[in-house]
DNA sequence: ATATGTTCGGTGACCAACGA
DNA sequence: TCGTTGGTCACCGAACATAT
């Protein structure tokens, strides 16, 4: 998208004269008229912020603040930074658009506290002091893979149809790679039982869906994988006692 | 039509004041 | 001293609005 180049010194007079101007105001004794002479003092120092990355380079918020951190990884940006190089209020709205959508690494201080305590990745001294409205670039790279399958989920999430069918799609669209508990969560729209459905896709409807309690010990926990796109007869739950009786005696009473 | 930006409602963390 | 309460803040995804 295309958007007006503004010069920053050109912005900055701008905002300069705004504030000299500023002064008779604030000897009146109207608030309003106050008010409303920093109403273009903000807009200016807001098209500063702006201004300040080449719109060659970027030209919407999204891009100026990826812009601000590849140019600054690893480094712990505030939120305040980020709403100067974005001139956008919800910079924070766009912040998780690139981590989600687009697989950048950014994290925020309230991510590093959940890693810290759930002690599955190693935390580094340094980034035990970031605060919630601090956010990190960790990898120059973006995770084009997590990001795919962000789109995936997504589209399958606001498709219609049982949450049944949603985890099953998105299963079917990841056959032999392993899909945290967090994106089954995120398919199924938050629904509590998502994990009941995905049992019975595997002991219902058939379909060879492993864990780590499940036939690989080598997954972690909350992980889930379908090792074919291949379903096996249909069976429900209830086992005829005819049958139920053979493999009994078949196993001599005991446990295989 | 799509990209970009804003608003909304819900959640939980955190903190300080308060009262038992 | 400790638990409760109320206020603030940041986060999140969805819905809505506007710009190109």
């Amino acid at each position: 998208m295309k958007a007006k180049q503004v010069d920053p010194e050109v912005s900055r007079q701008k905002v300069a004269k705004l504030i000299r101007n500023f002064e008779a105001e604030l000897q009146s004794g109207e608030l309003r008229p106050k008010v409303l002479a920093l109403v273009p003092i903000f807009r200016g120092l807001r098209d500063l912020g702006k201004a300040l990355i080449p719109s060659e380079y970027a030209s919407a918020a999204r891009d100026r603040i990826l812009y601000y951190f590849r140019k600054y990884p690893s480094t712990i940006i505030n939120g305040d930074e980020l709403l100067v190089v974005s001139g956008i209020q919800e910079y924070a709205r766009r912040l998780r658009e690139l981590r989600v959508q687009f697989g950048w690494a950014i994290v925020s201080g309230v991510t590093i506290k959940e890693m810290r305590e759930e002690e599955a990745e190693e935390v580094p001294d340094e980034l035990m002091v970031m605060r919630p409205n601090e956010y990190i670039l960790l990898s120059a790279e973006e995770d084009r893979d997590a990001a795919h399958r962000w789109h995936v989920a997504n589209m399958i999430r606001k498709q219609r149809g049982s949450v049944r069918d949603k985890i099953l799609k998105y299963l079917q669209s990841n056959v032999g790679h392993g899909v945290t508990n967090e994106e089954l969560r995120y398919v199924a729209g938050d629904k509590t039982e998502w994990a009941r459905r995905v049992r019975e896709l595997r002991t219902e409807f058939g379909w060879p869906i492993a864990t780590k309690t499940t036939g690989q010990p080598d997954l972690s926990v909350g992980v889930y994988v379908l090792l074919a796109d291949r379903q096996s007869p249909e069976h429900d739950r209830k086992i005829p006692d005819d049958i139920r009786r053979e493999v009994l005696r078949r196993d001599g009473y005991k446990c295989k």
